[in-house]
DNA sequence: TCTATGGTGATTTTT
DNA sequence: TCACCATAGA
């Protein structure tokens, strides 16, 4: 390799040179939000390579997420070029199993083993709740998700001494049956990739010790993320002579409540011998201002590392805090300050960002309404689509009929004609006769225990997945197509009415088209079926998330999905007492720092213009409620904020609010926020005015009639 | 077996 | 408020 040291660290400030180049052992990179941390890791495995003459085979990389995986994967490779294939880069999940696959008899999974998601463990929860018949009043099927998921991400197996609390006892059963139901089914939970990876080694000392031997650098992405079975995998894979290289930030820990533990890092720095420890604190995002602001902010938070972060840029413009008088004036103000901003000709890059989904609404409907072209982050991913699921839940019990999840799902879909009923009496014969539901499936037209109509479908429904079966010999694609065509699933969207059915029949055509470029990209290194990998691969990447993919268009999205991005210009939206930081977390202190950090993140995706808005009154539940601005507002320092706006805003009346005082109270008397009555639809409340003198026209949001636009010389408003 | 109604309860989300 | 679900009628 022909990069010199120069051209590697030219562009690397001192601090992330002395990362980069940290000697062999373990080392921990204390990285500020923008602090260019994904450069340094992609940096530092350029540099073991090349300087170090370590074998690219030798490196292992960790991330969280596949997009962050993929970006280090393109930006290895633009460095290290084909050289950069052999490093080993991937998701906790994604490693994990890909050792799975490798060593499935070790593992004592079944070769073809299959990997199910969030939903389908739900699903399958639910169909244990029938089968043991538990009560659902006393025991929800998600709490019990969950504290499965949160055993298995602690470590732990259900299974140890049984609990005499009657309570327990219950989880304890459904948690063992959900167990045996994933053994008997071939079925891999996420949680589960890891637990059972972990085992994988712990219990082989030959494979660990061949893993250990290859592995001399483990090098982990956004590590105050790791939860600790998560934890454990690293620390047993680096065994005593591994050099981890750790990144991350102690402050943007915003996943807590999925088990992630910010005191990994703390445990890193004690347990992986002699650390050494970097810190990037120089930013490359953000004006002063905006930095200040939120450093002021985190220092609120007990036990940090400690960071400062600072850049060398301008001081920028002061931060803008709006008090709206509801959630309505909240929204209408950041599409102006939108509008005004747009108007300058600068670009529509910019996030909108709120606590939570629920607050979306509100901000959608004034975009809409201001022909703004936004996006909304969130909702579901493509393989996450219900239609898509069917889809391939078709394929999984073509590829194991023992996939009793699936089987479910899609033995009435489309509609066949066989309902819960049916589904009862085949329940039956599985209880009966231990068996898959397939067999038992069979067995109930053998036994000519349903009505003969039935029978029938249930006949065609099997004739249908046997069918398929012959089909699993050719290929992916052809499966895939089969699949669609024969099930009647695209005929069945095809011929319905409506937007919706047509864009679930196009997204099964999406799914084709998906197949057809996974084939084509596959190569079966691990004697892997490609089928068997498609499935897993939908499983572990869900695919893009769904958004109206308009050019310039603002973002809408939570402050959690935010993480990683950056704006020139950042609305942080909701800052109210008990929605930010969130009434869940004000019992604990350390729920109300997550909250902190939370709201650490959303001021620093901000590069030049951060905006922090309230509504002084906001419909809860359909109820509407005085607000206190949220204390984070507080801790940002007075002389950062745009006193002119908090003064106006907080105290007396907004500009907007003077203006139609000043304009309309000879006439009308009204003011914004004012309860109105109609003579027609009766009580409301004024949100806002347009144009002037005869062509005014007042927007009212009436209790009954909802919101309605009203010319101001005809509609004869009172005040109430 | 499919469609209307009522009770319930309501963060954040990746894999 | 409203979306989700479970249960009851057509």
């Amino acid at each position: 390799m022909e990069t010199s040291d120069n051209t590697l660290l030219s562009f690397l400030n001192t601090a992330q040179q002395s990362a980069v180049t940290a000697a062999k052992g373990n080392l921990l990179v204390l990285a500020g939000a923008g602090s260019g941390k994904t450069r340094v890791i992609v940096h530092r495995i350029a540099w073991l390579i090349t300087e170090q003459h370590v074998s690219p085979y030798s490196i292992l990389a960790v991330t969280f997420t596949n997009k962050a995986a993929g970006e280090m994967r393109a930006r290895l490779e633009e460095l290290l070029g084909r050289e950069a294939q052999s490093i080993w880069v991937g998701t906790f999940h994604g490693l994990s199993h890909k050792l799975l696959r490798l060593h499935w008899q070790e593992a004592g999974l079944p070769q073809n083993f299959q990997v199910i998601d969030g939903d389908d463990q739900l699903q399958m929860i639910k169909r244990i709740f029938k089968q043991l018949e538990v009560n659902e009043d006393r025991f929800e099927p998600k709490k019990i998700q969950s504290y499965i998921n949160r055993k298995k991400d602690e470590g732990l197996r259900g299974i140890r001494a049984i609990d005499e609390n009657p309570y327990e006892k219950v989880v304890q059963a459904i948690y063992q049956q959900y167990e045996k139901n994933c053994k008997e089914n071939g079925l891999v939970d996420f949680a589960e990739l890891l637990l059972r990876c972990y085992e994988l080694l712990k219990n082989n000392s030959e494979l660990l010790s061949h893993y250990q031997a290859r592995f001399s650098h483990l090098l982990v992405d956004e590590f105050q993320d790791t939860n600790a079975i998560q934890y454990q995998w690293l620390s047993l894979l680096a065994g005593k002579s591994a050099s981890v290289t750790a990144v991350g930030d102690d402050d943007q820990s915003i996943y807590g409540w999925r088990g992630a533990k910010i005191e990994n890092i703390r445990r890193f720095e004690r347990e992986f011998k002699e650390t050494q420890m970097v810190r990037l604190e120089q930013n490359y995002r953000s004006t002063a201002t905006i930095l200040s602001a939120a450093n002021a902010l985190i220092e609120n938070n007990g036990g940090r590392f400690g960071k400062n972060l600072w850049t060398e840029g301008e001081a920028g413009d002061p931060i803008t805090v709006y008090a709206g008088f509801n959630e309505e004036d909240e929204a209408l103000y950041v599409v102006r300050e939108i509008r005004e901003w747009l108007k300058s000709g600068k670009g529509a890059d910019i996030g909108i960002l709120y606590r939570s989904n629920a607050q979306s609404r509100v901000l959608e409907e004034s975009f809409v309404r201001a022909g703004i072209p936004y996006s909304i982050y969130g909702g579901l991913r493509f393989f996450e689509r219900a239609e898509i699921k069917d889809a391939l839940a078709y394929v999984r019990l073509v590829v194991n009929t023992e996939d009793n999840t699936s089987f479910e799902r899609i033995l009435n879909v489309p509609p066949r004609g066989i309902g819960d009923r049916s589904l009862e009496k085949i329940r039956e014969i599985v209880v009966s006769n231990q068996c898959s539901y397939w067999e038992a499936a069979k067995k109930a037209i053998e036994t000519q225990v349903l009505s003969a109509k039935i029978e029938s479908s249930l006949r065609s429904f099997v004739a249908l997945i046997s069918g398929l079966q012959t089909t699993t010999k050719t290929s992916l694609v052809d499966l895939i197509q089969a699949v669609i065509r024969d099930s009647g699933l695209l005929r069945f969207f095809k011929e319905q009415e409506g937007e919706k059915a047509q864009n679930r029949a196009e997204n099964l055509e999406e799914l084709m088209n998906a197949a057809n470029d996974y084939e084509a990209e596959y190569s079966s290194e691990d004697e892997l079926s490609p089928i068997t990998a498609f499935l897993s691969y939908t499983s572990l990447e869900g695919g893009e998330r769904v958004h109206a993919s308009t050019e310039n268009a603002v973002q809408l999205m939570t402050i959690h999905s935010a993480k990683g991005l950056e704006f020139p210009m950042v609305f942080i939206c909701g800052l109210e007492d008990g929605l930010f930081p969130h009434h869940f977390s004000r019992e604990s202190e350390q729920a109300l720092e997550e909250e902190r950090r939370l709201c650490y993140v959303g001021i620093t995706r901000a590069k030049r213009k951060l905006y922090l808005t309230y509504a002084e009154k906001r419909r809860i539940f359909g109820r509407d409620e005085e607000r206190q601005p949220s204390r984070f507002i507080e801790e940002v320092p007075e002389h950062l904020v745009n006193a002119i706006h908090r003064k106006v805003t907080v105290q007396a009346p907004t500009m907007m609010q003077k203006r139609v005082i000043d304009r309309s109270e000879n006439e009308t008397g009204l003011r914004l926020g004012q309860r109105v009555v109609h003579p027609k639809f009766g009580e409301g409340m004024l949100l806002d005015t347009e144009g002037s003198g005869e062509r005014t026209r007042v927007h009212v949001r009436f209790d009954q009639y909802g919101n309605k636009w009203l010319a101001l010389a005809y509609a004869k408003l009172e005040p109430v």
